[in-house]
RNA sequence: GGAGGCGUGGCCGAGUGGUUGAAGGCUGCGGUCUUGAAAACCGCCGAUCCGAAAGGAUCCGGGGGUUCGAAUCCCUCCGCCUCCGCCA
């Protein structure tokens, strides 16, 4: 059923076997669970199994190759007798090779499993906290209206407009889903557009239209699997011979896209730019954010993915964050850049910075989301590529980075809110205008 | 949906049961030669795992089977191509 080399690793495999301590440190400074920490016990004692089982396989092998050969030759001295005794020898030891190879099998797979569900090792900058109440603000742009509760929502400002129309999209769907018509749906695609232009103009990234569903092998190598399965919406039947999901941002499909390969130190950093709708089940989070648009099944974004060296990861970091923050300079939208915590640091990141838009209703809110991974879904998904300089060096994992750049549905919360004049109009940005036909406001 | 063909290393392409991880070519890298370049010639050039190393194991789309031994035979899945039908 499943294609390619079998899925292994997340962090180096090698480092939960020979440096238990540092991953159990790194699961701490998350919160892990007692059950998640014994868990790096348990892959200590299978990985010490497995390399037994490897060793003694391997030789049962080369011995087998050995006598298969003398076989061979016996056979062509017409020695039939003397071949016929050796194959009864090899026969015994595929006997043996066949029980190893058994419980080989069980031990990769429940090793494999394990690492698949650890988290990422964090990066040691990342700042200690429980919760997200204890990310650390880097920066402030803009200047902030209203008090950040009472100013008027996007939904009564969107729905006054005659833009916004959620009423409507619950007899479709239901909740969590919304019909944008008129200037409101021309808003959002005149973001798409300008998002896409900015950062392939002037950002310089490749613009890619990928599938909107992958195989649950992408989504794992992305991190999504097999932990957050019940996050994502999956087709009822198996397409293609395998199970497929909805992707919930286009960072899956798109950093998946050199998955299996070796790539030239020379073509690194490789940075996309991605326009996709994105599915998310949204299961448990009932009750939050139940109303408007900042918190639905289906929703568009911008995302930018970075494949690139170890050395240079840090500076594109930051280079992806700028990108973002310039989006919303643009947008004329105050914002703050937050350093996640240790805490609330998600599963596959090693350290990420979140870019939060001001709205006069709900005060700063999540837009983008700029995570550095290190190795982790390259390791996952068999993303390599080959340093540069001396002649035959090995293949290494890249690394990998991505950004929302943006999210539209909540930028245009954002435009709705902070831009909103007294007369009840909202104001279009100017860098906005073009793609709006001109267009300087809505409800004007 | 029906019928047929194909799937080998970065690329092209040999190879139908035995010491082939795989001929040959191209590309790439190093060298000789050259003021430099080109050409020519020589050499090197896949990945993963175990091992301190020596060395060993595995991989010819994926999985399974036959066999002492499989790139080579069988089954199955996936992918690509061609023809017919259907839909856009």
């Amino acid at each position: 059923m499943d294609q390619g080399p079998p899925e292994s690793d997340m962090i180096d495999p090698n480092v939960v076997a020979q440096e238990p301590e540092r991953v159990r440190d790194s699961l701490r400074r998350r919160n892990a669970d007692e059950a998640t920490l014994s868990e790096v016990d348990r892959l200590v004692a299978l990985s010490e199994r497995r390399r037994a089982l490897v060793t003694e396989r391997d030789n049962l092998n080369a011995d087998r190759n050995r006598l298969s050969q003398q076989i061979g030759g016996l056979y062509k001295a017409g020695q039939r007798e003397e071949a016929d005794a050796l194959k009864v020898t090899v026969q015994a030891g595929n006997a043996r090779i066949a029980v190893i190879e058994e419980e080989l099998a069980t031990v990769d797979g429940e090793r494999d499993a394990a690492l698949m569900g650890l988290p990422n090792l964090l990066d040691a900058r990342v700042p200690d906290g429980r919760s997200e109440a204890d990310n650390v603000e880097v920066r402030r742009w803009g200047s902030p209206t209203g008090d950040g509760q009472t100013g008027e929502s996007h939904v009564e400002i969107g729905t006054r407009l005659g833009i916004l129309d959620l009423e409507r999209a619950t007899k479709l769907t239901g909740t969590r889903f919304w019909v944008l018509s008129g200037a409101g749906a021309r808003l959002e695609r005149a973001l798409i557009n300008f998002f896409l232009d900015l950062h392939v103009s002037q950002h310089g990234y490749t613009e890619v239209m990928v599938p909107y569903m992958v195989h649950r092998s992408v989504a794992e190598g992305t991190g999504q699997l097999p932990k957050f399965e019940k996050d994502m919406f999956r087709l009822a039947e198996p397409l293609n011979g395998q199970d497929v999901f909805l992707i919930p941002t286009a960072e899956v499909p798109v950093t998946n896209l050199h998955r299996e390969e070796i790539l030239e130190a020379d073509q690194l950093p490789l940075k996309y730019a991605a326009f996709t709708p994105c599915f998310r089940s949204e299961a448990g989070s009932a009750g939050r954010d139940v109303r408007g648009l900042i918190r639905v099944h289906q929703f568009h974004k911008v995302e930018l993915v970075w494949i690139t060296t170890p050395e240079d990861a840090d500076a594109c970091h930051q280079a992806l964050v700028g990108h973002a923050e310039k989006a919303l300079q643009l947008l004329e939208l105050p914002y703050r850049v937050m350093e996640l915590c240790a805490a609330d640091t998600s599963f596959g990141a090693a350290r990420c910075y979140d870019l939060e838009v001001w709205l006069p209703s709900q005060g700063y809110r999540e837009i983008s989301s700029c995570s550095h991974f290190g190795d982790f879904q390259a390791r996952r998904m068999q993303l390599r590529y080959r340093p540069a300089g001396e002649k035959k060096a090995k293949p290494r994992p890249a690394h990998t980075l991505n950004g929302s750049g943006l999210a539209v549905g909540r930028t245009l919360v954002a435009i709705l809110e902070n831009h909103l004049q007294p007369d009840g109009s909202v104001r279009i940005p100017a860098a906005l205008r073009p793609y709006m036909g001109g267009v300087e406001a809505i409800g004007a």
